[in-house]
DNA sequence: GTCGTGGGGTAGACACCGTCTACGCCAGCT
DNA sequence: AGCTGGCGTAGACGGTGTCTACCCCACGAC
């Protein structure tokens, strides 16, 4: 009984998550990984065949990490679906904004071409959040849910992306992403109710 | 007079572009390029001091081949600015699919954040043709016109980066975008003139 | 109790990568 | 004629991902 030490899959991929938290994506290579789980540079191939299986484990723990976040301040928003909405936004773009270098890795199209990286068990759930949430809101004069939910999802990733680039802050003259949030949300699902 | 023998910089910058469209982002190796240039794996470095100035200057290539297509399916679209912003998220949406490598590597925030690739001279050319359009047919109840233009872009962004990694499709159902590109300008710009 | 056996981890090798440095070559100027 | 400087080559170094051989030790069979 007691504290149980943390099996060395764990670690790894604690280690991988904490490194690419702390350093970018550019640092989570196998070995620096190995290093700081303090296993050779070998062990991890025992857990992870080849090292996008280790990334796409980190990735899922972002995803994981990302949907956690959406839930607890969607709850804290109240029951209106629109003020909902605007959680799940402003929690979308403060996740990346914050964890920029997991956001990046999440979204690395390499690690969906592996196949290790299920979109029915990374994404999906949340998009599928949205979704419900999009449909109570939703408009008869509206594009269909999936695609108003697509397109809405698609300008919040978009509006993640590029703000982190560098680009939009420059061209919009703007110090923070709160007005483009806005009009994103205004533009797809019509003004705010005040 | 005659043909001139192509120098060694436009070759490597050459070969980079080749290589990233038909191979993919990872492929851009610096040996690589420099092989496919029939030189050293050295003498890329008498023009570009590190691998991430040769990558930019491949994005920026990336970047003109964009801005080109944009003017040109502009202007084949006629006057009406509606149709042109159509014609500029066709255009938009069509490069990210067909050119998935270089798109991809004219957005890497790590070549941005080594100072060699300048918003000035690649993205906001492109936005700024967007928001001359977008100021065209804004409504006076719409977000700011750069705060709309910016908007839109990161729409189309989104559907551009989200629908090459593979959620959107499975999301929404859908099997072309061309229903995310019309529900972003609708939302964006009012509904469709008729 | 002794012997196999197999999972979990180590360590070394391999090819490739980006970068650095020393070295040739050759055109052009003094 | 001789020097000089730009251009390209070639080798080295440390790092990476992957593969392979090996070791150790817990565990079951007999």
């Amino acid at each position: 009984m007691g504290e149980e030490e943390a099996g060395v899959r764990a670690r790894l991929v604690a280690a991988g998550v904490d490194l690419v938290l702390r350093e970018g994506q550019s640092a989570v290579s196998l070995r620096e990984i190995a290093r700081r789980a303090g296993v050779s540079h070998g062990a991890p191939r025992r857990y992870f065949p080849t090292h996008v299986d280790l990334l796409s484990a980190i990735a899922r723990e972002g995803f994981a990490d990302l949907a956690a976040r959406v839930e607890q301040t969607i709850r804290a928003a109240g029951p209106d679906p629109r003020g909902r909405l605007t959680a799940l936004g402003r929690t979308y773009l403060d996740f990346a904004a914050a964890h920029r270098g997991m956001f990046e890795l999440m979204f690395r199209h390499d690690l969906l071409a592996s196949g290790r990286l299920h979109l029915r068990e990374t994404s999906l759930p949340l998009f599928d959040v949205l979704a419900d949430l999009v449909a109570q809101v939703r408009r008869p004069t509206d594009a269909p849910a999936p695609v108003l939910a697509g397109a809405l999802w698609a300008n919040l990733h978009g509006i993640a992306q590029l703000w982190a680039w560098g680009s939009l802050p420059l061209a919009t003259g703007a110090t923070d992403d709160d007005a483009l949030l806005r009009a994103a949300l205004d533009a797809h699902l019509g003004p705010a109710p005040h």
